[in-house]
DNA sequence: TGTACATCAGTGAACGCGCGTTCACTGATGTAC
DNA sequence: TGTACATCAGTGAACGCGCGTTCACTGATGTAC
């Protein structure tokens, strides 16, 4: 029994090492990795590498899982250190380390959040870790003040529901439209400086991203910290 | 010298048909564009495309740069079509201009607001027709009313100053800043929605990208019409 | 505790394919006199 | 208008490389009795 566990852990590990040397494949070849470059770098023949991973889809799917998640972790730990009645502090902490995490995995962030694979579709399994992000931008904007901005067509009312079901329970319909432009924005914002768009464009990337933030948050409605003081 | 310009113009036309049958071909591979590939499709030896880009790197950035102008020129089209005086109209404009652009192009979306192809490095000559949109952004905002939001903090005066100047000139830093914002905004809006992100979340995709839009004009300070009744 | 068998990790060769780029060449089209 | 030469488009073979996946196999490690 104990001998079939530590097979399980050497199995484990190698897995893991070959996902590690994976991601390092990502800067130089992006989504088109190439599985005999791994098995490589392991010094491993590349049949070998069949014996953890089906396919090279596989494989990528698994770098996928596990950088939504690796971000996810990130986001919710920032999110956590902030006073729960600060939202505004909540969702800026949530931005910074998003981008903070993009900009030390550019490559898993690219894998993503980039163009999609040409002929690689994600599977479901993706989806659990896809979310975690959204989540936590939810839990922010439940139970805040007054809907911000202008109202919610009806059109959209009902996308907005279930989205908000999924996501937030409790938010207003038209809370969560705001809560998806800021999402947008706030991706938005990290792959443009991480794509190149901002090259000769802004210097002090930090400090844009932060009143950039800073801006989608009032259209989140909780811009002001005030909020807390008036109940 | 007739017989000369006629050379020149069946070589701009087998030049056109390259890349149209390479445009085909994004949709397939991508950026990782086969030369060969394409060559087979026009029934020519592959080493026939050398007559007509010196290499695959060539090829990929005159398919950039047409893409950029080929967004511009809808942009600016669709903008030129409004009142000059209604900027909320002219901003949604823009935006539904790059949207339903992207829609209609999606391979050449990604090839110039996806994840940066491994290897390849986008030359100066691309510049000029990757800033069509942003100007058009700018020469919105300019003149409008007072600056929106919050004060720009004093470390992003100068890169905002620098933006202006290039893109328009007589803003504000702050309103620079602010368009910059929803520029970034807006195409992380087109880009959510191409890249499959808004897939079982978002229906109402048009309608959700007006209003979505609609909040960012509000960051912008030219959300209201009244603006041009009050003068 | 020792032995027979089953499981598993890893090998190395092979299949069948694709790629970008170079090079010597042919033949048609243009240019200059 | 006719001829000699230069330019250019396109060919086809070759170089040297890489890829994902399969398959029969060896040898080590675990399991059941």
């Amino acid at each position: 029994m104990t001998a079939a566990s530590i097979r399980a852990r050497v199995r484990a590990e190698m897995t893991d090492e070959i996902k590690t040397v994976a991601r390092r494949h990502l800067a130089a070849d992006g989504a088109n990795l190439s599985l005999r470059a791994v098995a490589r770098d392991l010094g491993m023949a590349s049949s070998a590498v069949y014996r953890y991973f089906a396919s090279r889809d596989e494989l990528l799917t698994a770098l996928i899982i596990d950088a939504y998640d690796a971000m996810g972790a990130t986001a919710e730990g920032a999110e956590a250190a902030v006073d729960r009645d600060d939202r505004p502090g909540r969702w800026l902490a949530t931005c910074h380390a998003v981008r903070d995490w993009a900009l030390a995995n550019p490559h898993e962030y690219a894998l993503i959040y980039g163009s999609p694979v040409p002929g690689y579709r994600a599977p479901q399994a993706t989806i659990g870790s896809a979310v975690r992000v959204p989540i936590l931008i939810g839990a922010i904007l439940v139970g805040a003040a007054d809907d911000p901005g202008d109202p919610l067509p009806r059109t959209l009312v009902g996308d907005l529901t279930a989205v908000a079901e999924q996501v937030a329970p409790g938010a207003t319909p038209q809370r969560m439209a705001a809560g998806v432009a800021a999402w947008t924005h706030l991706f938005g914002a990290v792959s443009f400086e991480l794509f190149g768009q901002y090259q000769n464009v802004i210097e002090a990337r930090r400090e844009f991203f932060e009143y950039q933030m800073h801006l989608a948050s009032a259209t989140l409605g909780i811009a002001s910290i005030k909020e807390k003081v008036a109940r």
